[in-house]
Parts: C-alpha cells; structure tokens; sequence
RNA sequence: GGUCCUGUGGCCGAGUGGCUAGGCAGAGCUCUGCAAAAGCUCCUACAGCGGUUCGAAUCCGCUCGGGACCUCCA
C-alpha cells in the first residue's frame, strides 16, 4: 500500500508521512473562540481533521487530538457591555465572562455533534492554563526574547529573526515586516511593529483580567497554542491543523515562542486548509457575509433558499479538497444533497445484498477487475494528501454497479465473492468510519418503521388486487408528508422520509 | 503597495505532459398500471496571447480577471 504523503505548509510541498513515536500521532488543531456563534466557515476546519484524525486512526495510529477552546480575550456580546460595573449592586446584570463562553461553548459542541465529528481527546481551554502561559512567557524573558513595558510583554521579533527563519512558514520577509508603516493600536510601547504580545496589561474596563508578575492582565492571543500543545504533546510533536488564515501571525508566532521556550521547532507537519467564500469572498465576520451554523440548519437566514442538514454538510465539503478555496451557494449545496442521497441509497441496498459463495469466481471478469481497481484507489487517493473528493468520485462509479446488482439488471455473481464482500466492507469504512457520512433521513425510527410495513402490507395487497385507486392514495398521501415510497423490481417496496 | 494562491463545460468541482474524473442540472431511450427511483446513451471544457515539446488544462513568459494574508479572523 502506498505511503501517506501530507502537504506541509513549512516546505510547500507534500512529505512522506511519518510520526515521531511509532504507531503514535500528536496532533493539535486551533479551536474555536468561543465570543460568538460558530458559522458555516468553521465548520471546515472541524470537518476536515475529523477526517485527517479517523484516516489516522484508520491507519492503525493512536491519536491524541488536542482543539482548545478560546475563551480568554476581550469579550463583549450585542446587547450586553463588556464593562466591569464594579460599582453597580446588580451582579447579575453585568456581563460574565464565563457565562457567555460557556453559551457558545455548548452551541459549538452542539454543531460539532450535528456534523457527526469525534470529540478530540482533550480540549482544553486556555482560561484553564493561565498558569502554564505565565510560565512559559516567564521562560522567554528569561532567555532574553521577551521585553516588558508598562505591564505588558512583547515578543522581540526582531533579536529571535536574527538567529531563526521568523517569516519561514507564511513567506514572510523579516525586512518588510520591520518596515511596516501600519497605524495600530498600542504599538508605541512596541520596539518594533513586528513584536507581538505575550501578555497584556488589562485596562481597568477588561472584564478578563488575572494576577502576573507583571501586573494584572491577561494572555496574548498565540501563548495559549504554544502553552497547552507542550504540555500535552510535547515540545515537538506530529501535525498542526488550523485555517490558512492563520499562517500569519498566529502560527509564525507559535513557532517563534515554543522555539525560544523548548529549543526546538515545535511542529513537525503543519496543515491548512482554505477558506469557504460566498459569492467568492471569504466568509468571515469582517466582511459581514457570515452564515451560523444554527442558520444553516434551520434555513432561516435571507440567503438560504433551504434548510441543509448537517451532514450534507460535511459530504458538501468533503467534495472539494480542503486545500482549496470553497464556493458557497444554494445550487452547490442542493446537488451535494441529492448526490449523497444517490450514494448512501446505494450503501443501503449494498448492504442488503447478499453473494453466496457457493460460485466464488467473478462471472464478470472485466467488471470484477474495474471494480476491484477502483476500490483499490481508495488508499491511494487519500494517502496522497486527503484526496477525499477523488475517493467520493470513485464511489459514485460504483453507484451503477450496485444499483444494477439490486435491479437485478447484473447478477451479483457478476464479482467474485470476495471481491463483493470487499466492496461491501469497504463501503462501510469508508463512508462510516472514516468519512463519517451518515443517514440523512428519519426512516431509523423504530415505531415508524413499523407502521410503515403496515401501509407497505395494505399496498401491496391492494396492487395485487390492482385496487389502483387505493395503492395511489397510500402513495400520495405519504408524498405529502414527505415519505417517498418506490415500487422496487421484483415487487419489493422500499421507503424514505425526509 | 508587498507576499502568495487561483481562473476548468449551464452550475459545483477532480486533475501527476499523452490514457475524454465525479456530482448537480438538461436531452433521448429502457424498465413500469401510473409515479418515483434505477439503468443505458448524449452534452468532451480548460481566461487570452505567445513559447518549450512529437504532444500542454497540466511546464515557461506576458496580458486580463478573481481571491487570501500583511489587522481580530477557521
């Protein structure tokens, strides 16, 4: 079987796979800032290294999968003012902090759940690890790559640029960075425009504010990755994930900071994927296009002709390789929709069907063979850098072969028993597993599925009789609350709700 | 302005220099009491202009268009 072979944002250019501990992977992703609601360019991150870390595992490796969750920072939400009303007697009317992330904590577990993601094995929050950040940042000063000033502390750019590649992973050039002329905020206490903060001096009005030797304050904004990826990865570990819009600065500074802390480049594979546009923009708070997550799934928002269940969802970007940009809109999104119900209806019938092994030998050579190929393609394809759209592509040339086999248009001798048990398990794993694709339809419920025979039962009777006018009424009454019934060959009757 | 990415058929999207990805939409046929599915067939595109090559969507150059980052950002 072929090597994995993974794109490194470092080196621009996909790189033979391999972990630092045998049969182990540590891989760290950044999460979410949880001061609002997660919208629908967040979920690709999320979808994409929940298929990396299945895949993963799938090779046999143990993950630990580190996500934190960003809830330090300075916080407000519409309505409520990020003031500290030391004063006011009415507690429960000021904003708390940890009231508010902890609300879109639990709506960002919530939609993770919907998109059917594996939890990470830890997800720990950065308010959590103030103390591990005030260490680490002690070390920096310690080694001399660290300045404070008025209670703040600043990374120096420009001394760690020196002796290191500060620039290597984004392209930046050093020189440019110095030069910048920007106006921003703060940037007198800097030496350099290109420092960044380790720590800052919390105003009296920052509701978030802890204890340091520097005085009150509160974590700059790329200690945290680095503080909590060392403590539970290591000073050095496998994969980084996170969105290209974050090469620069976030993961250029993590990469300065745990070096100058841990004398060692911290991240062995760094992965990005691109970013979802709408209407060829990125989809981002700044740029006022954002769609939530609760607004995708419930269709209430002006731009959605539809509601799109969370899983089509996933299979929608799963159709795309993550390193490219992502174009959102209705049209797309409607044909991922019936493109998966094509798929998984032919997983399901797949699944009925059954190959006696009396006749193992392919009856159909040619087609055993295509087949065989391209299910072989499968690692292939996703070993050379998680080509998950060329995979699903595969499936889909598969889907004829199968729905032939249930029509009965081809016998299901046509493969050879083997290789039909083969096509069944792999369908399975990879489109369970290791794609986590599921069911869209609300045909699992038991009592449903029960009444359903019924009517099925009282139908079929009916068409035997050629009662057409009642077979019909059945048919077109479920039509109407959404049930699909379809007269299979060979007077089977299958079914399928909305 | 700097750095980088990108431009594929009606739409979305794979594409390692030669072997017409795939999905959705559309057209025709078959199956069928009708319907819905399903099967078969058709629709063969690579922004433009040059160049390298026996051969380029794929490599190089230029032109035009779109985007990302440089600032919170998945």
């Amino acid at each position: 079987m072929s090597q994995l072979k993974v794109y490194n944002s470092l080196s621009r250019q996909k790189e033979v796979f391999t972990s630092l501990t045998p049969g182990h992977v540590g891989m760290y992703v950044c999460g979410p800032t949880v001061s609002g609601e997660s919208h629908l360019g967040h979920a690709r991150p999320y979808i994409t290294f929940d298929v990396i870390h299945r895949y993963l595992q799938h090779l046999g490796y143990k993950v630990r999968y580190v996500r934190n969750i960003t809830d330090a920072g300075h916080f407000e939400e519409e309505g409520r003012e990020a003031v500290d009303k030391i004063a006011s007697k009415a507690i429960l009317e000021k904003l708390e902090p940890m009231e508010l992330v902890q609300k879109y904590t639990n709506l960002f577990h919530w939609a993770m759940a919907q998109f059917n993601t594996i939890p990470p094995s830890i997800e720990p929050t950065a308010t959590g690890h103030i103390v591990e950040q005030i260490e680490m940042i002690k070390k920096i000063i310690g080694a001399g790559y660290a300045y404070e000033v008025n209670g703040s502390v600043y990374f120096d750019v420009k001394k760690y640029a020196a002796g290191h590649e500060y620039g290597k992973l984004s392209g930046r050039v050093i020189e440019d960075l110095l030069e910048t002329t920007r106006e921003l905020e703060g940037q007198e206490e800097k030496r350099d425009t290109a420092d960044f903060a380790l720590w800052k001096n919390a105003a009296p009005e920052h509701i978030m504010r802890w204890q340091s030797p520097w005085g009150v304050g509160y974590p700059g904004w790329h200690i945290e990755c680095s503080a909590m990826a060392t403590k539970y990865l290591g000073p050095q570990f496998d994969i980084h994930g996170g969105g290209m819009d974050l090469l620069f600065p976030h993961h250029e500074s993590e990469i300065a900071q745990s070096t100058i802390c841990n004398h060692t480049a911290p991240v062995r594979y760094w992965i990005h994927n691109n970013m979802i546009t709408i209407n060829g923009r990125k989809m981002g708070k700044s740029y006022n296009n954002v769609i939530k997550l609760t607004e995708l799934f419930s269709g209430d928002h002006p731009m959605l002709e539809k509601s799109y269940h969370p899983i089509t969802v996933r299979f929608f970007i799963l159709q795309t390789h993550y390193r490219s940009t992502l174009d959102f809109s209705n049209e797309a999104l409607q044909a991922s929709e019936k493109g998966l119900k094509r798929l998984w209806d032919a997983y399901q019938h797949l699944g009925k069907l059954t190959r006696d092994s009396a006749d193992a030998e392919a009856g159909d050579p040619e087609l055993d063979a295509k087949v065989a190929g391209l299910l072989k393609e499968f690692d292939e394809f996703m070993n050379d850098d998680f080509s998950t759209a060329k995979v699903l592509a595969n499936m889909f040339e598969i889907v004829p072969v199968i729905n032939s086999m249930k029509d009965r248009i081809i016998p299901v001798t046509a493969l050879s028993a083997e290789n039909f048990l083969f096509l069944q398990n792999r369908f399975r794993t990879w489109l369970e597993d290791i794609f986590g694709l599921k069911s869209v339809s609300e045909a699992d419920h038991g009592k449903l599925q029960g009444v359903m025979q019924l009517l099925i039962d009282i139908r079929k009777e009916a068409k035997n009789r050629k009662d057409f006018v009642t077979s019909d009424l059945i048919r077109n009454q479920l039509a109407s609350i959404g049930i699909t019934l379809k007269d299979e060959k060979g007077g089977e009757m299958t079914w399928n709700a909305e």
